[in-house]
DNA sequence: GATTACAGTGAACGACTGTACACTCAACAG
DNA sequence: CTGTTGAGTGTACAGTCGTTCACTGTAATC
């Protein structure tokens, strides 16, 4: 097993962790993924310094040199998280300058996001609104999402010359839909994606359909 | 203590409770109002039969005289909330006709409501995503609260042609709405509510402004 | 007035929790 | 080659957990 070898070169396959930085950050990854694992079905408040050690091959006491308590490990899951989310809100922002291409790219980007990362997104609708430092932690990233969102639709035509107040409304109320189609995603049994999808880009459609007429203060 | 008496009557002061029925109400709703008290801080998975019981004043056995498991009691929970939310459904209902007039008496609404209410909404809206048999329950309760919406909406005169689909669209939009203003009241620091009320107003106007150009399908 | 029903008690259980402490042993620096 | 560092081990402890069981005392019933 340790002596795995390519066939083909004869040398060590993917060759194994030598130096103590790099083994220390695989088993720090492995407390992460089986937190994330046991997340699927449970708060996170429900899990247990024990079982995640345990998942991970560990013995308890051993967690402590990677966190130095569960919340620590739930604050490195949110930046973990938080990684797909910048990456989603980047994707996105590389689309169509119209409205339209904008809702129903936006929506396919987020579908596509989401069935790729589940556990990630899960976790963060979880944990949202569970109180606690994590749901803080979630707060302020869901609030920085918003204000680049913000920024982006500064540059339509329609939304100049808005308020930035105004603009934050508007930006807060599409990040809601979004995530709110996030969560019927997370939820929806086999076949129903499309049916999601369409009722978020109806939704958004219809906001974006009141813009012309708003009267920005 | 046993023998108080209203001053002017010289009679019992509400009468202590006599019949058995009585009694188990009475420590059926302590543990409930104990469980509830605890929920302002945690999540309710992080509830121990124990600290409940002990702090309506009971042994833990005792808890089973009333409730088979905590879980059994969170349902009780999310019925006793619900009645509350139903209260704010019914109060909003008597709105007046116009969008303008119901936009801003329904936001003040569910202001008055969540405020005389904090402890109910803030245990629906945190345990709304915690996944759980919970999470179920409330989500049936917000399916029938935006059904009703749905045909309440149906009344205005310009949604008359809309199809069903559609209102159902608009009122979850609404709902969303909503309870995102519930949750950021929930987490309002003193003398933020204006603020927050008026936010969703606009929310809830940008979104019926865009009511008269949809073209429903 | 005797009998039953039952809300609440109290001790005990086995399982699980977070954490302290002393340890091993391989990768590292000199 | 030698000494140090530190990731991971193993044991142990004091708490808490849900649940069991036999019990008490009183309101309700006949």
């Amino acid at each position: 097993m340790s002596n795995a070898v390519d066939i083909r070169t004869l040398e060590p396959v993917s060759e194994e962790p030598v130096t103590r930085q790099e083994r220390k950050q695989r088993t720090r990854q492995a407390l992460l993924d089986t937190a994330l694992d046991l997340l699927a079905e449970r708060p996170f408040a429900t899990l247990s310094l024990r079982e995640v050690a345990k998942g991970a091959g560990l013995v308890p006491t051993a967690f402590y040199r990677h966190f130095a308590s569960m919340e620590e490990l739930g604050v490195a899951l949110v930046e973990e998280a938080t990684v797909t989310l910048r990456g989603m809100m980047r994707s996105a922002r590389s689309d169509p300058d119209t409205y339209r291409g904008m809702i129903s790219a936006s929506v396919a980007t987020v579908h596509q996001f989401v069935r790729a990362n589940e556990d990630h997104f899960r976790f963060l609708t979880r944990e949202r609104y569970s109180g606690g430092p994590l749901a803080r932690a979630i707060a302020v990233e869901l609030r920085m999402f918003s204000g680049d969102l913000a920024i982006d639709l500064a540059r339509f035509a329609q939304l100049r010359a808005w308020s930035t107040e105004d603009l934050h409304m508007l930006a807060d109320l599409i990040v809601s839909v979004m995530i709110t189609t996030i969560v019927e995603l997370l939820e929806a049994r086999p076949g129903e994606d499309p049916k999601i999808t369409g009722t978020a880009e109806k939704r958004l459609r219809l906001i974006l359909l009141g813009v012309p007429h708003w009267k920005t203060s």
